[in-house]
DNA sequence: TGTACATCAGTGAACGCGCGTTCACTGATGTAC
DNA sequence: TGTACATCAGTGAACGCGCGTTCACTGATGTAC
């Protein structure tokens, strides 16, 4: 699966797909990059993102450190390809969860499954998660190429919220607050959000909203649970997962809420 | 301020105020341990937590880099200062935030003010926030001594959630889901909120639930901020997070809700 | 099919750097009589 | 009030370490004729 993702990137990035199979040697480049990914990870998950050294990791890999210069141009660039290849792989991991269900408008399995798949992904790998969504790295400003691969998750999100709302589901009314409007503050969210298919004009604005403060629940969850702020106050994680998120359906409007 | 609490926390590890007035010799010895604080929380700031090096605080606050162990054993009992200093100083925020409110029954108020003390002391000191809820420094435990100080944030936000539960706001009903109870999930922190003066028997545990998620959720927005998640969606960041905040309140039944 | 040349992978030494921590030391500041 | 001794702050050198990156090199693998 690794060096499928690295020969992805690297079609990706050459453009060219003139030969149906590579050289040899270019199939062998892929796959000891792979190798070299793999170590970094490996190091990523026991040590976390911050200590990541390129040496480190050659010798991991069974490598002088100058050779992963033949793979990597710099530190940077092997960090880019961490990012990349976890994103995908959360992302991956999330669309899988909501495809898995068959009945596409049970939108509330969906988005169980869904979230719980963030969760499972980022206990199963603690350092690629700390890296995406933990502080960031000093002195590295991700590049462009990470955004895509970064979206997907929200993507997912987002379209089964936009099945949700076409089948009715509508957040709670809020009380109006003084200062700029809910649609001008997330403006290109919602601009976003419209392109994955929600036309409705009556309450876009508040479903993305909704939308925004569901996804930020979630990985603010995750990141309590692995960052350890959560010790001391609950006992199952797994279950205070699953409240969580049953409750963030219901502010979505997935299920009916009752005045308390 | 610094130095009062330096001086604070060393009284309290000592545990004797015999003479009023500390020797001058200990008042210095305390006066530079804040300095040395200090300077490494502004390397906190330019530099993030990982990489913070006893060495260049030494060179910043003029010393050569062996002296600074008259004042810190070793780098591991610097961080921890910084950690209890971080929390300390949050805590101190929101609590002003929260009595600043003259009329305590306006629950509502005093939850906007101290949510927004949250971002605004997160903003301030990027740094200091991600040492305390970013991603763990790898090879370092938060001491005991953090925890009391870390509490500080939750107990503001549990105050006022109780203060409005007496006077009537509910949370709205979930459904019941498979798996464990609300009640059982998470026992201790309920515990904790008990002890914080909610003896209401209806409705404690989805209070409590509620009130862990809001405080995930505003410390989430603030990571999502300050870590770049939110860049291209939300153009006004202050304006999103009052937003959010306002719609927390209305999951606590602080404001009324109107069905969709 | 065989040879000559180009490309590439990986080595090993080196550069300059900064790190945390220890240690013997010099002065200055405090304390006891 | 003055002296003798103890305590402490800060110095500077050193230890051993690992880091990212460069560079000239040796072989092996590929390509063109």
């Amino acid at each position: 699966m690794l060096s499928f993702v690295a020969t992805a990137l690297d079609l990706g990035k050459s453009g060219r797909v003139e030969s149906k199979a590579k050289t040899a040697r270019q199939r062998a480049h892929d796959e000891i990059a792979a190798e070299i990914l793999l170590a970094a990870r490996t190091r990523l998950t026991s040590e976390g993102p911050n200590n990541l050294a390129l040496r480190a990791v050659a010798r991991d890999v069974g490598m002088v450190s100058s050779a992963v210069y033949r793979y990597f141009a710099s530190r940077d660039e092997l960090l880019t390809a961490l990012l990349v290849e976890g994103y995908n792989e959360l992302g991956s991991a999330i669309e899988e969860a909501d495809t898995s269900v068959r009945e596409r408008t049970d939108v509330f399995e969906r988005w169980m499954r869904a979230c719980r798949a963030i969760r499972s992904w980022a206990r199963a790998h603690p350092g690629d998660y700390a890296l995406l969504y933990g502080s960031p790295v000093p002195g590295y400003a991700a590049p462009q190429d990470t955004i895509t691969p970064a979206s997907r998750v929200i993507i997912v999100l987002v379209s089964i919220v936009v099945d949700a709302h076409a089948a009715g589901a509508r957040p709670p009314a809020v009380p109006t607050v003084a200062g700029p409007r809910v649609g001008d503050v997330i403006e290109n969210a919602l601009a976003f959000i419209r392109d994955q298919g929600l036309t409705d004009e009556l309450a876009p604005a508040e479903v993305a909203m909704r939308t925004m403060m569901a996804w930020t629940t979630i990985f603010g969850t995750v990141s309590f649970e692995l960052f350890g702020h959560l010790v001391g106050s609950v006992e199952d994680y797994g279950a205070y997962f699953d409240h969580v998120v049953v409750r963030l359906a219901g502010d979505l409007g997935f299920v009916p809420v009752a005045a308390g």
